[in-house]
DNA sequence: ATGGTTGAGCGTCAA
């Protein structure tokens, strides 16, 4: 009987023989937590690249032998102590970024960007954990909504800036769904903090300094699509009040080597599951 | 309008 890493390895050369790169991003919410569903993501979507957010290790607790366990041998990490915290997981090569902006100039870990490895050549990857923003969206009275809105502003200037980037896929928990179908009620969510009209307008910027969504390419905007289901609901399948917060986004020229995306939704029934589930897309490159 | 649950790490804050 094949162990589930093992299969994961078989697929592995089956992907890379194929060209195709799986990028995951996943808020796991908590690393050291949800180790065995580590094991779980790695054995039945196979991912060549795992983005993840809501780490909440801190750099020098991160288990540094749990990438090469599951068949990752190169990764990066940032993290904190309690809150925050990004990590990439990768079969292939990566550089490290250290240029990166410290956005809003608070040190707290919720981005890193890394150049990847790929037979055809340099892949730029960003992996964003945004702010959530507190509960009321308002940024005079709010400081979180305002640190939200400021962070976003602020990523927005920086892609801005390097107009005409190429070869880059941006994936993370951006905290916003922008869509209308990308929330179980866009009436009732309008005033909620995730969906309302200046975070979306806000995101709508920063996606259009050079991105397209690259999960809604596939998918037509009048159907549902979440990511994220509130732990405060007992049935979260029954009730099915979602709203997609995860996000992968591409540069334009990778249009013609987009062939696949999926949201994990059983991933949501994993015991001890985060309160987010995987999204992935495929790559032809 | 309110409350509902989970994680980090031990108070309560953040989501």
């Amino acid at each position: 009987m094949d162990s589930p890493l093992a299969l994961g390895r078989a697929a592995r050369q089956c992907s890379l023989m194929s060209r195709t790169l799986r990028i995951a991003t996943w808020n796991i919410n908590s690393f050291r937590l949800r180790m065995p569903l580590m094991e779980e993501l790695v054995s039945t979507i196979d991912p060549d690249i795992i983005c993840l957010q809501e780490t909440k290790v801190p750099d020098e607790l991160f288990p540094r032998e749990a990438p090469g366990l599951l068949g990752y041998e190169h990764y990066a990490f940032k993290g904190m102590k309690g809150y925050n915290g990004v990590a990439i997981l990768s079969r292939l090569p990566l550089t490290v970024d250290a240029t990166a902006p410290d956005w809003c100039e608070k040190g707290d870990c919720r981005h890193l960007a890394v150049s990847v490895q790929t037979p055809s050549g340099p892949l730029e990857l960003h992996d964003f954990y945004v702010p959530a923003g507190g509960d009321i969206p308002d940024p005079v009275e709010n400081p979180k909504f305002a640190h939200k809105l400021a962070f976003i502003r602020e990523a927005t200037a920086y892609f801005a800036a390097r107009k005409g980037f190429k070869r880059t896929v941006l994936v993370g928990d951006l905290n916003i769904a922008p869509l209308e179908h990308d929330v179980w009620s866009h009436k009732q969510l309008l005033k909620i903090v995730s969906h309302t009209p200046v975070e979306v307008d806000a995101l709508n910027a920063w996606q259009k300094t050079g991105f397209i969504d690259a999960v809604r390419h596939f998918v037509p905007a009048d159907e549902k699509l979440y990511s994220w289901w509130s732990y405060r609901n007992k049935d979260w399948r029954a009730s099915d009040r979602g709203r997609r917060l995860d996000h992968i986004w591409a540069s334009p020229d990778l249009t013609p080597s987009l062939k696949a995306q999926r949201i994990h939704r059983d991933a949501r029934d994993w015991p001890q599951s985060s309160d987010h589930v995987p999204v992935a897309v495929d790559f032809a490159i």
